[in-house]
DNA sequence: AACCGCTTCAACCGCGACCAA
DNA sequence: ATTGGTCGCGGTTGAAGCGGT
């Protein structure tokens, strides 16, 4: 059995309000306040809508001072800013925000923002050296040109030189470093216990490369994770390389002479984990925390000079 | 002009929190 | 302590608008 009806649902008029109804609405509130009771209102107000109706037609259009239209920058990093550190606590966000409404603000992040920073590693569709279309929707590829401007182009998110940032952290994960060579996108690994634990069994993925290791010693998340590839078959620039998608995407390629591997694991958008396959590269997270480092491998696969730290 | 697919955003819905009786 | 009514939140929906073909 569920829950009761807030209100008549077959008497009330539901959609789009007209002018006529705002008007009713403004001018009762104006009048008398919510009067402590939105269920009630409607009627008092001589509305044919639901309360909660009224109520958010209130809150999200016609209160005064509401601020509709384009969102500032300033107002793109507060809600970056918030929502990396409390995720969709769209209420929280909006009271940092005056005028703006939760409403708004979950949308333009859904429609709009969310895009914005995600369009940052969307494949360069002028890339001549990478020109096969189904592969550019599929896969983030990023000549280091490209990506340069990419960071140019994320402006107020780019806090430092030296440290990565993190944008956000509690639903999709967007990892960014700022050193002009590698950026990542993933899905926060957290929310994935068994990544790197063996049931992902990377080697269902035989375009992954070799595979050095990856585990978990904590059991909680992947607290060590490292893999190489095959010198001899793999030839990755690694300022050239970035790859995320579903498993079956898991391609190997031929592009301008070069061969590029891309690896993946995960089966569902939810689920995917981030891999970043370079010649002789290999990565570790360092102390079960939330990063890992990524290394440039030497001819023996023993780690040389440090790529770049990611966190997650 | 008609169709189609995509985007936007106002509005809806259900659920948990809260509060008064 | 329990119950019932209301509020507020966050996820989702769907109509409208828009651009491409």
């Amino acid at each position: 059995m569920g829950r009761a009806p807030c209100c008549d649902k077959a008497n009330v008029k539901r959609g789009p309000w007209s002018p006529e109804e705002d008007a009713k609405l403004k001018d009762f509130i104006h009048k008398f306040g919510t009067a402590g009771n939105w269920i009630a209102l409607p009627q008092k107000a001589g509305l044919r809508r639901c309360g909660k109706s009224c109520r958010l037609r209130w809150l999200n259009y016609l209160r005064p001072n509401i601020k509709h239209g384009d969102f500032s920058d300033e107002e793109d990093r507060v809600i970056c800013n918030l929502y990396a550190n409390i995720g969709s606590r769209w209420s929280i966000i909006a009271a940092q925000l005056p005028g703006r409404t939760d409403n708004d603000i979950k949308n333009y992040w859904n429609t709009k923002l969310k895009k914005k920073l995600m369009g940052l590693i969307i494949p360069n569709n002028n890339s001549s050296s990478f020109n096969n279309n189904n592969y550019q929707k599929k896969l983030p590829y990023f000549p280091s040109s490209s990506l340069h401007q990419a960071q140019q182009n994320l402006g107020p998110f780019i806090t430092g030189q030296e440290q990565p940032i993190i944008i956000p952290s509690a639903q999709q994960n967007i990892m960014y470093t700022n050193n002009n060579n590698l950026m990542m996108i993933a899905n926060n690994l957290q929310n994935y216990p068994n990544f790197g634990a063996t049931n992902y069994n990377l080697q269902n993925y035989p375009n992954f490369g070799e595979v050095a290791s990856c585990s978990s010693s904590d059991g909680s998340y992947c607290s060590q994770m490292s893999f190489g590839t095959n010198k001899d078959i793999i030839n990755i620039k690694r300022e050239e390389i970035m790859s995320f998608g579903h498993h079956d995407d898991a391609i190997y390629e031929e592009i301008n002479n070069q061969q590029f591997n891309f690896g993946y694991f995960g089966n569902t958008m939810q689920e995917i984990a981030t891999s970043c396959c370079t010649n002789g590269n290999s990565g570790s997270t360092t102390n079960s925390s939330n990063n890992f480092l990524l290394y440039n491998n030497d001819e023996n696969c023993n780690k040389s000079n440090e790529i770049g730290m990611f966190y997650y």
